[in-house]
DNA sequence: CTGAAAGCGCTTACAG
DNA sequence: CTGAAAGCGCTTACAG
């Protein structure tokens, strides 16, 4: 309610003076400072963020961009909006709000992100759950814009990615599995065309390959990401003859990891018994579900400070030499953990 | 980039034309509107957020406060983030932004709340995941700026609340419980300081009451909606000598639901053979835990979508007689549905 | 139907 | 160290 105009007057100062005092500029004196602060205390006095930023052309507003697809089917992937919160503590660490952005491309144009973010003078935007392919992101990273990806490859003079290590992880899991004695592994993957999938099963071939593993053709099955495909990949491997069935088996979701585990459990296979099972992500029910899941953790707390750190620091180095050619962009890794719980016959 | 002066220049016309085009004012002329609006969308316009909220005085945007304590272990209340996304699809299509607020009551005051929505001018507020008894939500409910509380009682001249129909929800889950042949029917409650434990309680007493059921103290059991006391509570429920032991409980939550079911296979029971379970909330790992969890539904988005009609409702009536005393506020009610499954024995 | 002008609440050169 | 003044980009009475 309280403006600076009636805290100036109450001071018996100018605004001028409020303004310095209250933004921490050093010409101010001690004892005009404190009597301010103090003032704007009792007062319950705090400045306008609109006209803020308006004069200084800048909200200290971080956007989050949110796929609207998983938003519809909110509940089935809570990895997001574990990364949210993630997102949103280390905003609040950092002293700064974040806008939930409503945009609909199809609706407004390619050009909409961006010009939303502008629209509301975004310090910067954080990207989750999109495919970093769409071509209005394009358009957003490419404008210099502090804008940071989460799980999706960006370029963009001031872009960047930030992604758990996927890799690591999916090598840690088939390493675990390897030293549990199994020789035959599986993998379901998420979506190719998605970042983490790829990278998961990256890491997933270099370990059989290092490992010296055999990995015939029906060993790599193909999901995406959602329970059900984890249920058809699983019965597909259920249905091998025994002899070339695999003993152990690494999901890249586990999601779909539950989904494979009721479909052994449909074809009569014991999981650890019969088929070991290591899922990715380690949401909430894969402590729930018995056997309970073995699992590669994400560090959503982790990997939303990674992203907020890396976007406001694209935001603090305003003079970028924007005619410099972009660099390609290596992402921030957060490294994962494995939690070795039931599924995979080591824990208990 | 390109502000409201080069579109009134592009257009040859002045800038309060241009305003008026683009706010549908009914004054402009229809040929002059088309060519703003032409124009506008060529030069990928928006106004500047700042500069309207500045002179308007409201912002358009809706403040979510969501309380940090249940931020921390993010994972832990997967309802409180769909219940989020149901909030940000209604504000969608409101078409409005959402802003997370990141407000630390400890730290910057009781009145921190309404500070904040004043310093964003935010047209109003939602309130979840919060004991709606803190004194530092009260100073916010009755300032007369528009808030709504998920799952919380309240009063205010511009506050309302909203929640599933808790009462109900457990009323039908008992009765389908009777109607599958139980007699002996226990509750694991969750803690009796928030109205949605409190209103499930209270349907579970009222249906086992109309239903003629005894009810031995041992069959109210008092958890706090995580997992451990629902495992802890199990425990006890187990140990009862059969003769006394219920042969069904109503869980006031799926988390503890889930504990409880575990506490049960730990003891040697069958469910549903030996005890059959109902939950409530109906999250993710209710649907891919074996067996699966029958529970009482929310309906996160319809929830979200009350929310913000009622929210809204009290954004357009600013003409509160705000010297008219404060009527006790009726809160709105979603209706759940019961989701069968395995765990109660008539599902498969 | 349209324009010129005031003003929303701040911040920041510019003087002193 | 402090103040008077300009200006951020809009909207809205007030005239015409």
């Amino acid at each position: 309610m309280a403006g600076i105009k009636d805290l100036a007057r109450e001071c018996g100062v100018s605004v001028a003076t409020v303004s310095r005092a209250l933004n921490g500029h050093p010409e101010v004196s001690v004892e005009t400072r404190r009597q301010i602060q103090q003032t704007a205390e009792r007062l319950g006095y705090r400045p306008s963020q609109s006209a803020r930023a308006l004069v200084r052309g800048r909200s200290d507003a971080v956007g989050v961009l949110w796929d609207s697809g998983y938003e519809t089917v909110g509940r089935r992937h809570p990895f997001l909006l574990s990364l949210l919160v993630g997102i949103k503590q280390a905003l609040n660490d950092a002293g700064r709000h974040l806008i939930l952005l409503n945009v609909d491309v199809d609706r407004q144009g390619p050009r909409a992100y961006l010009e939303t973010a502008r629209e509301f003078q975004l310090d910067g935007v954080i990207v989750m759950g999109l495919d970093g392919h769409l071509s209005a992101l394009h358009a957003l990273f490419e404008s210099g814009l502090p804008c940071v990806a989460v799980d999706a490859e960006v370029a963009g003079p001031r872009a960047g990615c930030v992604t758990s290590d996927n890799r690591a992880g999916a090598v840690e899991a088939v390493r675990h599995l390897h030293a549990l004695g199994h020789r035959r592994i599986a993998t379901i993957t998420g979506p190719v065309e998605l970042m983490p999938a790829v990278h998961r099963l990256e890491g997933f071939e270099q370990a059989v390959g290092e490992l010296g593993l055999k990995l015939p053709d029906a060993f790599v099955q193909n999901g995406d990401f959602f329970m059900d495909s984890g249920y058809a990949c699983g019965t597909r491997l259920a249905k091998l003859p025994k002899s070339r069935r695999p003993t152990a088996v690494f999901v890249a979701g586990d999601e779909m990891a539950l989904g494979a585990m009721h479909a052994f459990a449909d074809a009569g296979l014991d999981v650890p018994g019969d088929i070991a099972v290591v899922g990715f992500d380690d949401i909430e029910a894969a402590g729930l579900v018995r056997p309970a899941l073995t699992t590669v953790a994400q560090d959503s707390l982790a990997l939303g400070a990674a992203a907020v750190d890396t976007l406001l620091a694209f935001v603090d180095k305003r003079a970028v030499d924007s005619a410099e050619a972009t660099p390609p962009i290596t992402p921030i890794r957060t490294p994962t953990r494995l939690v070795i719980r039931q599924s995979c016959g080591a824990g208990r």
